[in-house]
DNA sequence: TTGAAAGCGCTAACAG
DNA sequence: CTGTTAGCGCTTTCAA
C-alpha cells in the first residue's frame, strides 16, 4: 500500500525541527517563519516525503475522499456524469471511491453503508433509495444526491420539462394527434419525472397521452413495446431514454415499420451514439452535471468542516432538445432541426402516415 | 466522514473485556473462546460497531482498497471492464478508488501516483504508460495490466489475434482481396496489437494488408479516413474499434456507398450497441476480463503480505469474431453468421462489389 | 514562532 | 485464551 516512504519525524530530523513545525510547515504556512518553512520544505523534497493521508485522515477526521454510488456504471446515461464529477474532485483534491448498485436498492444501500465510511461525501446518482434512508446516510456524511430530489438534501437536477414540450409540440404541429411514453424502471425516480413532464407537456397541447407500463431491460424494453405501440396506432414516441429509444427503433424496423417515416421516435439522454444514429433525443451537459455534483459536495463539507450548519441547494440544469432524424421533420414553419444529428445520413422523411 | 460510531474501547468496555480481545474477536475469531466472541460480537452490535477502516490501516499498513486507471470512463469499451472489476474486488472486501486519465500519459503517471498512496493495489487498463513507469508504480504498490503487457508485471489480455485471423479468412473467402485497417491512438498499446495481429493473419492467408495513420477521436476518426479509404478502392476494413467501425459505416453511408454491399466493416470491442446495429466485432468477455484483472490483484496483494515473493502472472482471455450484417454474408460453404447480431434487421446482403 | 506531549482508533507482539 | 504495552504517522492543544 502507502510508500515505503519517509516519516515527518525523518524530515524533522533533517530540518532540525520538531514534526510539529514538520506538519504545520506545510498545512499552517503562516505560522511559520519563511527560513525554518524553507528548510522543512527542502529536507521533505529531499526524502521525498508527502504526508501519508490515512494517518493524516485519522487525526483531522476527514479523508479527502468522495465517494459516486451509481446504479449501473454501464449504462452510457452515467459515465460522463462520473467523469465530470470526478475531474471536479481532483481539482479540489479529493479522490473518488465508486460504487455500483447495479440497480437495486438493497444493494445501494449496503454500498452506501460501507463507502460512507471511508469518504467525507456520498455522491448518489439517480438513486433508487427512500427517502429516508438517504436521510439517514447523511447522518454519516454530506450527501448530494443527482437526478433526484430530497427534501433537505442537495442535488442537482436537469430539468426536462421544458424540452418535453418542446417534443410534444413539435409532434402535434407534425401532425401526431397522440404521445406514447415508454416507461423506464418502476422505481427510477427520474422516469416518474418524465412521465409528468409528458404527461404535462401534451395537456398543455391538449393531446392525448398513454404511458406504457413499466418494465424491466433497456434496449429489451424497447423492443418489447413495439407490438404493444403498433397495437395502439402509436406514431410519436418518448422513450424514458435513448437505449430504450433504440430498442424501438430497432423492432420497428424488424416490422419494416419506417421511422421516422411511419413512427416518430424521441429519446432522452442524448447519449454519444445518439447523435451519431441520427437519433432525436433531450439531453443535457453531462459533464457538467457531475462536476456541479461534486462541487456542491465538496464545498459542502468544507462548510461543515468549518463548522458551519447545514444548508440544502437545488441545482437545475437545463436541458436541450435534439430534433434529429428520428423525430421526423419540423412542421412548414416550424422549428428547424437542430442539434448535430447528420452523423447517420437522413433518410426519407415523410409526414407520419397510417401503417399499410 | 466517519461515523461518530463508538470504538473498540467502548465495546470492550460494554464487554468487559479487553480492546484486544475485541480486535481478536474479528480478526481472529479461532483464538477466541467462543462465549468471549458471543459476549463481543453483542456488544458491538449494540454500540452499533464497526472497525474503523483508517485507524485498522494505519496500523496493519494496508487499506483493502485498489484503484483502477482508466483512459477515459466515457469510452464504452471501459465500463464494462470497471464494473467486473468493481464487482470482484468488492466481493473480496475490497473498495475502489476510480481514476481518468484523460488518455493523457503525463497525467495517467500523476493520477496513478497519487492513487497509489492510498491503495494497496493498481488496475491499470489499457495503460499509455511507458514500461518503465510502470515498473516503478510497483515499488509503491502491486500494479496489474489489463489489456497491456509489460514484462515482469501481472496482466490480462484480450487475444485477439484468432479472432484477427478468422475475420481475415472470412473476408477473403467472401472474395475481398485485400484488408485495411484503421488504426487507433498512436500510442495505444492494444492499436499496435491488433496492428500485428491483422498484418499477421493477412499475411497468412496471402492478402494485402493496407495499414491507415493513427489519429485521433473515436468516432470522428472512423468518419474522417472514409475518403481515404475509397480512395484505396477499399472493400474489406477492420477498425480498431467499435466507435471507429461505427464512424465508418456512417461516413460510408454519407457517400451512399452500402455496408456490406459495397464495403464489409469489422470493429473491435463489440460494445453493446453493437449487436444492437449488426456491427460485426471482435469481442470478448469484458466483465470476466475486469473480474480477472481484480482477482489477480488481490491476490498479489495477499500474497504479498504473506510475505511471498512476487510472481506475475499473464491471463488470455480468448476473444469471439461476431459475424454480423456489417461484415457481409459468409462465402457459400464457409461458417454461418454467428453472434446476436441481428438487432437491426439485416440489409441487402450482396457480395462486395466495385462501386459505381 | 516553535517544541513537547497527547492521542486519533486500531492492532500486534509479548506475557501470563 | 486474554490482558498489557506500545506504537502506526500525523496533527494539535498547550506552554514556552
Amino acid at each position: 500500500m502507502a510508500p515505503v516512504s519517509a516519516t515527518v519525524r525523518d524530515v524533522a530530523r533533517l530540518a532540525g525541527v520538531s514534526p510539529s513545525t514538520v506538519s504545520r510547515a506545510l498545512a499552517r504556512p503562516e505560522m511559520i517563519s519563511a527560513e525554518t518553512r524553507g528548510r522543512v520544505l527542502e529536507a521533505a523534497r529531499a526524502l521525498d516525503w508527502v504526508p501519508n493521508r490515512l494517518a493524516r485522515s485519522l487525526t483531522r477526521g476527514s479523508t479527502e475522499n468522495i465517494a459516486v454510488v451509481v446504479p449501473d456504471i454501464v449504462n452510457p446515461f452515467f459515465p460522463p456524469l462520473i467523469r465530470g464529477g470526478q475531474q471536479e474532485a481532483w481539482r479540489r483534491g479529493f479522490s473518488v471511491l465508486l460504487g455500483d448498485s447495479n440497480e437495486d436498492a438493497a444493494r445501494e444501500l449496503h454500498v452506501a453503508n460501507e463507502l460512507a465510511a471511508q469518504v467525507d461525501g456520498l455522491l448518489l446518482m439517480s438513486s433508487r433509495l427512500p427517502a429516508r434512508e438517504i436521510l439517514e446516510l447523511r447522518e454519516r456524511c454530506e450527501v448530494v444526491v443527482v437526478n433526484r430530489v430530497v427534501r433537505g438534501v442537495s442535488g442537482v437536477v436537469i430539468d426536462t420539462a421544458p424540452s418535453a414540450r418542446r417534443a410534444v409540440r413539435h409532434l402535434v404541429g407534425a401532425g401526431h394527434d397522440a404521445v406514447h411514453y415508454v416507461s423506464g424502471p418502476a422505481d427510477s425516480w427520474s422516469n416518474k419525472q418524465r412521465v409528468a413532464a409528458v404527461q404535462a407537456a401534451c395537456d398543455a397541447s391538449g393531446t392525448a397521452c398513454h404511458v406504457l407500463a413499466p418494465s424491466v431491460g433497456a434496449f429489451e424494453r424497447g423492443r418489447a413495446c413495439v407490438d404493444d405501440l403498433l397495437a395502439a396506432g402509436a406514431t410519436a414516441v418518448l422513450a424514458y431514454d435513448d437505449i430504450t429509444a433504440l430498442g424501438i427503433v430497432a423492432g420497428l424496423a424488424d416490422r419494416d415499420v419506417r421511422v421516422p417515416g411511419d413512427v416518430a421516435v424521441i429519446g432522452c439522454d442524448d447519449i454519444p451514439m445518439a447523435g451519431q444514429l441520427g437519433l432525436a433525443t433531450i439531453g443535457a451537459p453531462f459533464d457538467s452535471v457531475g462536476a456541479a455534483a461534486a462541487g456542491l459536495l465538496i464545498e459542502q463539507i468544507a462548510r461543515r468542516a468549518g463548522g458551519a450548519p447545514r444548508r440544502s441547494r437545488l441545482v437545475r440544469v437545463p436541458s436541450t432538445l435534439f430534433l434529429r432524424r428520428t423525430a421526423g421533420p419540423a412542421p412548414a414553419g416550424g422549428p428547424a432541426l437542430s442539434g448535430e444529428g447528420a452523423a447517420m445520413p437522413a433518410r426519407s422523411r415523410r409526414s407520419p402516415r397510417a401503417r399499410a
